[in-house]
DNA sequence: TATTGTTATACTCTATAACTATA
DNA sequence: TATAGTTATAGAGTATAACAATA
């Protein structure tokens, strides 16, 4: 028997502590996490349906419903019946939106590089960033 | 900017993942995620109060005393009174908890590393382990 | 009065089911 | 009838508060 801890316990304790640390800084820029991850994700390209964003950030449908009401209600997305049928709505980030998401993203990615990065050499820094972006990738759709 | 996922998100989503994947390797063994970690963490050293134990591993006091119930009553930990002081239980593991445990952490090792760490060249690999390893142990008490 | 363990209650998050409107 | 979105309801997991036993 291999004598480490499981993964699991240490790659999930670690996740849990980063995702821990990012909440206030997300409630600094006025961001629920759900609302990060919408913005996050608009970012990359328009969507045509609420079930279609909910199910690429492994949402249910009725969960971000209340989020993407208060994003478009402070302008940080658009959202607008398809003309062609009336039931979906388009969705898409603003100049606000991507704003705020640049602010956040920026906050979170400086305090990720001060409390953990910093604690690797740069040659480990670069390995290791390297090789968990390789395995996210890979990662099946949900969780 | 640096042109990366977030820390929390890459680590988070392999967390979560890895956490799921071994739920039915729990169930197999017949444990709880909590039972696991109680396992774990009695199999280091005895201890003298739930309380502390709760505290060890991150859960309420409250929130354990079921698993303990669970635990007690199939033999896998022993749990008495304290002589010395009648209000505290003393927690071990019994030798059928240990074989439980092992059995399960076996499984669980073993699926890690074929479903993830296979992915890895012996190199990164051993650079990988090492280096969440001295993440983990570097970790603020709870999460 | 303080502490350990327990039980009862409430709260948060999430999923399921029922409803409205468009097609 | 089928689908997108919404609302209402119920369930799991967790934390908070009240309680009983012991010190």
């Amino acid at each position: 028997m291999t004598d480490r801890p499981d993964l699991a316990a240490m790659i999930g304790a670690l996740g849990r502590t980063l995702v821990a640390a990012e909440r206030p800084v997300l409630r600094d820029h006025g961001l629920s996490m759900w609302a990060y991850v919408v913005l996050l994700h608009l970012d990359d390209r328009p969507i045509r349906t609420q079930a279609a964003l909910a199910d690429a950030v492994g949402a249910d449908k009725t969960r971000i419903i209340a989020v993407l009401d208060d994003l478009a209600e402070r302008g940080l997305i658009d959202r607008q019946p398809d003309p062609a049928d009336r039931r979906a709505r388009l969705l898409s980030i603003t100049e606000a939106g991507r704003r705020t998401r640049d602010a956040c993203q920026a906050a979170i990615q400086r305090q990720e590089e001060e409390w953990l990065l910093a604690r690797l050499t740069p040659a480990q820094r670069r390995s290791f960033l390297g090789m968990l972006q390789n395995l996210y990738r890979d990662l099946e759709p949900p969780a």
